[in-house]
RNA sequence: GCGCUCGUAGCUCAGCUGGAUAGAGCACCAGACUUCGAAUCUGGGGGUCGGGGGUUCGAAUCCCUCCGAGCGCGCCA
């Protein structure tokens, strides 16, 4: 929505501008443009944007900036919404835009209301972003949160970004973990069919959480398993076993409100009626991507039993990557790489270009063997165009009152995500880990996300929200007929006579709501959802700031009692601020509450 | 030893993919307010952007090199 965004609607006037000068031959015929940008100085003294056309064309054009950027702006001046274009510096263009600009961004807001903001830089393309991923061997802990909140929301932002989404789940139920996992399982089975159980194995999984599978195993099959050879009851007691774990996870998700359109398990590459994994390494052997082959003793800390052997193995260095990758394991069958090859095949054959990992920053070390598989995929299949991009989430420090929760791995105590999302529940979760970028260590504390004040970044959002909220109902004394139902009240605002909002802080207000789908586009192209939060900060800020000012100059207030044109003016911005916070807190899967309590 | 990520105010962090005099919150200092236009407000001080070199009109941002922190480093997932 190109109309919506005053920004691009600026930088085409510039590149009119430039057209322009084309003809009268001051610029060369075919210049290049496409490192032109206008933008908000970061000193407001400089105006409301500014341009780098001039110093970008400079060169081509072989003029100087300045004098190239005072040709541009002559050009600009002709233009109604332009009230300034100065050059300044080397040779930026400043432009203030004159007061009507803003009350039209204002106006633009109240005619689209929810889909303000939203872009269409996505053209529908389909990208699947794959996010939690957790392994179905117990319980969520604290540190999932974060990736489930930031794939979460970098996937609403993207959606509104105009791209097609399609959010992901791997579940990794191959392999020896989940062998592990059915092997503690049977113990429960076992115990709860009245055998006494010492304790849990070295290598298995001792937790309580598995008592409901046993529970659940007797109750199916009664002693039945008991006394089968183990490649009989393994099966069934895994699938049980990962069946009942990721309906734990999935619930424990939802109260996150994170919810998955794929669910995708990584044994169906083997198990479904072709072996995926087996066909991904045959099609890779064919291009010579694929050898037997002996590697060199890992670096770092000696490992026990190595053995040098020859084995099948991905060229991961034609791609990048230092070492060679081994796809099969000594008993024969594939690796955990093995299978993430196919599995990125798949979601490429699916139709997908676009993909997003998200992953812990203890997988950071794996990043570049995948990039190189999904480079030998993308010469495999022809997809030439397949890009993947992973996103790390840093490690959460959980805290409380500033000391460290603590936390022991080793006995099996951890905060499992339900914990803390009861404890103090999902807005603040979700908020705080986003309130940071992902690749930044980030300090989450139990006891600050609840406090209800001006430190407290969730509650400043969403006290502005209902701050803002509470106008409108003290608003109905001065505008008996206000309506509370956001699009009729839109509609009705959009008539105020908005040519009264004038003053510095109400401009300031709006020349924040305008920024608002630019700042979506950007975010999305980069897959940064936490640009939001900032932006919904400032934003809040902004408005608290105005309202303290209606303190002391009562005639700034949103509510004038005697002067109803005036009230429906003000109330026209807020309601384009109540627009924008809630779209925002939308994507970032936070409540925009309508009161504080 | 190697790889990845990070290093910005005393502290916690932004910095819009290379723009102008590097911003915000906390803390600190100075005022205001004693309150439902409530869950504080206004102003102020504070910086070799880890160090050094390079690229160019221009670098916190890109490249190289040191220093420091975190994570990772065979057939685990």
């Amino acid at each position: 929505m190109g109309d919506q965004n005053i920004f691009a609607a600026v930088l085409d006037k510039v590149r009119a501008a430039n057209e322009a000068l084309i003809a009268d031959g001051v610029l060369p015929v075919g210049i290049d443009q496409s490192r032109i940008v206008v933008e908000p100085p970061r000193e407001s003294a400089h105006g409301d944007m500014a341009t780098n056309a001039a110093m970008v064309l400079a060169k081509g054009a072989g003029s100087k900036p300045r004098v190239l950027a005072e040709a541009i702006a002559a050009k600009l001046r002709r233009d109604d919404v332009v009230a300034k274009a100065e050059v300044a510096g080397p040779g930026f263009i400043n432009l203030t835009l004159r007061p009507a600009a803003w009350i039209n961004a204002l106006r633009a807001i109240l005619a689209a209301g929810k889909n303000y903001g939203r872009g269409d830089v996505g053209g529908g393309a389909a990208v699947n972003v794959e996010y939690v991923s957790a392994n179905p061997t117990g319980p969520m802990h604290v540190g999932h949160c974060r990736g489930a909140v930031f794939g979460d929301a970098l996937a609403n932002l993207l959606a509104f970004a105009g791209f097609n989404v399609t959010r992901e789940y791997y579940i990794n139920d191959a392999g020896a973990q989940v062998d592990a996992l059915a092997r503690s399982a049977f113990l429960r089975y076992r115990e709860a069919l009245g055998e006494h159980i010492d304790v849990i194995p070295e290598g298995l999984y001792p937790g309580d959480y598995l008592k409901p599978v046993g529970a659940a195993l007797t109750a199916e099959y009664g002693a039945a398993l008991r006394d089968k050879p183990e490649t009989e009851w393994l099966p069934v007691v895994r699938n049980r076993a990962v069946d009942m774990m990721m309906a734990e996870i999935r619930n424990d998700l939802q109260a996150l409100n994170v919810v998955h359109d794929v669910f995708f398990s990584e044994r169906s590459l083997i198990e479904g009626t072709r072996d995926q994994v087996g066909e991904t390494i045959a099609a890779l052997r064919r291009a010579g991507y694929v050898y037997e082959g002996r590697l060199p003793p890992p670096k770092g800390a000696p490992v026990e039993d190595w053995e040098d052997r020859e084995q099948t193995l991905f060229r991961a260095t034609d791609f990048g990557d230092d070492v060679d990758r081994p796809l099969m394991k000594s008993d024969g069958s594939y690796t955990y790489f093995a299978s993430d090859i196919a599995y990125h095949k798949n979601k490429v054959d699916r139709g997908f270009r676009s993909m997003i990992d998200v992953w812990g920053a203890d997988h950071g070390g794996y990043i570049k063997r995948v990039q190189a598989a999904v480079s030998a995929v993308r010469a495999i299949t022809q997809a030439g165009n397949a890009d993947l991009d992973i996103k790390i989430v840093q490690l959460v420090k959980l805290l409380r009152g500033g000391e460290p929760v603590k936390m022991s791995k080793r006995a099996g105590e951890f905060v499992t995500l339900r914990e803390v999302v009861d404890e103090v529940g999902k807005d603040p979760v979700r908020f705080m880990m986003l309130y940071r970028k992902n690749d930044a260590v980030l300090d989450f504390d139990l006891a600050k996300v609840i406090e209800q004040s001006r430190d407290n970044p969730v509650f400043y959002v969403q006290y502005g929200h209902a701050r803002a909220q509470s106008v409108f109902r003290n608003a109905r004394e001065a505008v008996p007929d206000l309506p509370s139902d956001d699009a009729a009240r839109a509609a009705m605002l959009a008539a105020a006579p908005l040519d009264r909002l004038e003053d510095a802080g109400e401009l300031a207000l709006m020349r924040r709501l305008a920024l608002y789908p630019r700042l979506i586009e950007a975010a999305a192209v980069a897959h940064e959802p936490h640009r939001i939060a900032f932006y919904l900060y400032d934003l809040a800020s902004d408005f608290h700031t105005q309202w303290n000012r209606g303190k002391d100059a009562s005639y700034l207030r949103f509510i004038i009692q005697n002067d109803p044109q005036m009230t429906m003016a003000r109330l026209a911005l807020v309601q384009g601020l109540v627009t924008v916070l809630a779209s925002g807190l939308g994507l970032l899967g936070v409540e925009a509450p309508d009161e504080m309590r």
